[in-house]
DNA sequence: CCAGCTGGTTCCATTATGTGGAACGGACTC
DNA sequence: GAGTCCGTTCCACATAATGGAACCAGCTGG
């Protein structure tokens, strides 16, 4: 019996912004998402701004969403994400193979250049950070696992795009709304463009500052052959510390360890698949 | 303004195994539960068959599940959790400012004792495991949690119980059912009760054994003044390293930290709570 | 001390949504 | 080519979600 156990293009297909078809469950997980993407515990008034659903529907999700413990209730009526949550959470890291194939990898390339090396997927419009080795150990779940990041100013999301077949990145492309984090981020379809078609030429992308100041990557892309995975791995630094020279030079291992990552998750899918 | 970010009395309520009451998202939950605590990806009639829901409906149930992204499905038919849970995930375990505020307790006692030093509370009848300090930094998000473990037959969870109020112990021990992982597990609420006193009395308790075989702990009880929030800490080693003897040793500083942390609860929540 | 907020919770008739038995159809097997 | 195992789809039915409105604090300021 074959199983994969690894992600595929239903993971990538739903638009950036999820809310609506699914019904019920979808409004409850959009409310959900509301607590869970505050950077505080959030009143049931300051709730019902953020979303659009009417006082009565709202107040009885969170209701359900308290009683199947996703999220808490604190006496102060704060909600704030629940325990339920870290369960879910801890399974569906510590299972994702794609990420498990990847591991080693990150870790070598974290050892040749000492800065951080990021692993991520697309999905949509954007890169989602699955894994992360930084050099201080301290921090032990990545400090950004889960995030998101737009695919159009990051080493990773432009390194995945780069590969992508020419409909699917068209129709990527389509969906793009551009926001100027940095004075370097690309703010038009026609730049990225062009700045895609040089990173498909060399193998590999950069971001000049283009999400933060100060901070520059590279970035290799990582896909199985029928593009049901596309992510990428990148390595990331402080502009004071790391040239564009310096990123130069370490492109070569970078997409070194792309490309090995990518025949390791083609093997592991099995050949017959 | 004053807001505890902290967990309180509501999220110990639910019951051990959660399902019904809430309607529709109860149950799409409960299927998102069996798959995500599977140990591999699981075709339809394998999940149809740990489910007491009728095809049509689970059915429907996967497809909204995956459509909001929580699972993913191959295209081997399989089902497994998909990356959105990753976010959550993320975000709930960074939040958590109960584990923010312990967590340099569990490393100074780590430093104490070199052995695995966990952060649990109590929910219901179970200890569910918020943070870890172990030996193998490359272990990065500790390997269980999110687990839950029985009450009866881990340090955390008799520390815990010991600390109590009677009514609160009472309707614990209530819902007791026993099973019996190893030759020393607790099988009655009277060998227990006597294990619990003991604890009471000494102010920490052991784990001799009885939950795997060949580990031993020595746990403290955290808990605010209103119980809202009950929980512990711990030092856990194999047997052949940790002696009884040597927890005794430990007891005091494991003692000390949980104190500490309690404190340190009470402090940031604010005096004004 | 009472009028007038603001913010959270509860009610309930309406109707949209989820329900689940049954039928379908493809792939494999004997 | 009949038999079955599995995943998917349909559809009449009943349940569960909806959301406007009323309700009930707890404050605040006149």
């Amino acid at each position: 019996m074959k199983r994969n156990g690894i992600m595929t293009r239903e993971m990538l297909s739903s638009p950036g912004t999820e809310n609506s078809g699914t019904g019920t469950l979808g409004k409850a997980l959009s409310v959900l998402e509301i607590v869970v993407s505050a950077d505080r515990p959030l009143r049931f008034s300051e709730i019902l701004a953020l979303s659009d659903q009417p006082r009565g529907t709202l107040h009885r999700h969170l209701a359900h969403l308290v009683e199947e413990g996703l999220l808490i209730q604190g006496r102060d009526l704060c909600y704030e994400p629940g325990l339920r949550l870290l369960k879910f959470a801890y399974r569906s890291w510590s299972k994702n193979q794609f990420r498990a194939v990847a591991a080693p990898h990150l870790r070598k390339l974290h050892e040749e250049t000492g800065e951080t090396v990021h692993l991520g997927v697309l999905r949509g419009t954007e890169i989602i950070y699955v894994d992360k080795v930084e050099s201080r150990q301290t921090v032990r779940m990545g400090s950004q696992i889960g995030n998101a990041s737009p695919v159009y100013c990051t080493g990773l999301g432009k390194a995945a795009l780069s590969v992508l077949p020419q409909d699917r990145l068209a129709e990527t492309l389509g969906k793009l709304t551009f926001h100027r984090f940095t004075a370097n981020t690309h703010h038009s379809v026609a730049a990225l463009k062009r700045d895609l078609d040089e990173a498909r030429l060399r193998g590999y992308a950069f971001d000049r500052e283009e999400h933060e100041t100060e901070i520059r990557c590279v970035a290799a892309a990582i896909h199985d052959t029928g593009f049901d995975l596309v992510g990428g791995i990148s390595v990331t630094g402080p502009a004071y510390r790391v040239t564009m020279e310096q990123l130069e030079i370490w492109a070569h291992p970078v997409r070194q360890a792309a490309m090995a990552i990518s025949e390791d998750v083609e093997v592991r899918l099995g050949p017959g698949r």
